[in-house]
DNA sequence: CTTTATTTGTGCGTATGTATC
DNA sequence: AGATACATACGCACAAATAAA
């Protein structure tokens, strides 16, 4: 690894040299010359290499990190972060579809399925009566096997009755829709928080507890702009990026 | 056995004891009988209000405080939660006039401002050169004196050069563009993730360190297509509430 | 500053009804 | 039928944080 991989390292240009360190780093992600996962060359070679003092090789690293192209590890080294998966929300989002976009396989795992009551703000969403009967499906949404979000999903009942069970084989909620006659549909509403995960999620996200969750308010409805369902998606906020498409 | 139950609670109703207590208590805050910032009954006082125990009554409150509506404090009480302030994102969202709409007067607070080189992300959302020169700007944004977001915001600077001293005194980017001539501008694209805040954040937004971020990533441009701002907000997750508009 | 009362947080034990094997 | 597991509900006690005296 010679140091003519990176930009040359000026002493009189007027900018700093943590900048400069940090700015070549960057420069050799973007680049692909180091990947995401891969370590890279601890803060003593670094130094060597720009010929600076360790110090200001820590403080180019230390905007790397806010910015989280790099996570440093204490005894390990400084990695390279896998770039968050980019997750369209859109008027027509499909989860299947942007995971295939991705190269990614998209799988739908049934937690739980139940019938139940709809409390105020699911009946509010779904414009049926408080009280009313809903489908209460839990699911955890995977992509290459990694889990991506859990999501609790209410769908009226006398209209979706049983579609938990081809979810279950199907993976996917655009599937068992279409098994109802439902071939389109659209977003009508999207709300974003966020906040940490409590214990339960994190074991079903495989995630430490207190991490932080994106979460994710959607209400879906049919062409005639009937609501066939309200999700609460919780995504691992370090996994995924939401993108707003226009 | 007795009939000295309490009017909504029903023992034989099939619905669990817990569920009816979070149930009552959501209808009250609904109803608006007990109002955003209100401490609600002690637990002990429930208990006996509805006939059951205090664990019982402490299973409903969990229930409540998952969903955000009211937030438990160890030797105070638990009180209700403000509603978060609903924050669109559009094609065309300025901060002032979504805080107008809301009843709420928006300010901006310059914390700094220098003149800076654009970095190699920078660079690509503006369309400029690596290094270029660019105005970067640290905001504040508050409603009512509470602050909602902290934004680093870089303009491309030959064009907006001395728009900061606009800023700081008009406290409004929308209204500091007018002096350049530029009335109009879209929103390019939008990217959402979040993090714990650092304590230098949490110190700036007035939130204890590690709280959750909501962190946007947004570009905007002139009518002719032309970026303007490549801005970095970081909104304080509990205050506000993301809402996506089509 | 110390003391005291209030209030939430936590732990353990017990009992019951309901699924599930 | 029996055994087991699980969620629900109750009772008591104490710890920890807060607020008021």
């Amino acid at each position: 690894m010679t140091a003519s991989e990176s930009k040359v390292f000026s002493r009189a240009s007027g900018l700093a040299a943590w900048k400069q360190v940090a700015d070549s780093i960057e420069a050799d992600i973007a680049a692909g010359r180091i990947s995401p996962g891969d370590r890279i060359a601890p803060e003593a070679q670094l130094a060597e290499r720009f010929g600076v003092n360790r110090h200001t090789v820590r403080r180019g690293l230390a905007d790397l990190a806010e910015r989280g192209l790099v996570r440093a590890t204490q005894g390990s080294g400084t990695f390279v972060e896998a770039r968050p998966l980019a997750y369209p929300i859109g008027l027509k989002t499909r989860f299947s579809e942007v995971m295939a976009k991705a190269g990614k396989e998209a799988r739908g795992e049934l937690v739980s399925a139940e019938h139940g009551n709809a409390d105020a703000a699911t009946a509010e969403a779904l414009k049926i009566k408080p009280g009313a009967p809903v489908l209460d499906m839990l699911t955890v949404n995977r992509a290459d096997g990694v889990p991506l979000s859990l999501a609790r999903t209410f769908l009226p009942l006398p209209r979706f009755l049983g579609l938990e069970q081809i979810f279950a084989t199907k993976g996917s909620l655009t599937k068992a829709y279409k098994k109802f006659g439902l071939d389109d549909y659209k977003r009508l509403s999207t709300r974003i928080t966020a906040r940490p995960a409590a214990a339960d999620e994190a074991q079903m996200l495989d995630i430490a507890p207190g991490r932080t969750l994106l979460i994710i308010n959607a209400i879906n409805v049919d062409m005639d702009g009937k609501p066939i369902q309200s999700t609460l998606s919780r995504f691992v906020a370090d996994r995924v990026e939401l993108v707003v498409e226009r």
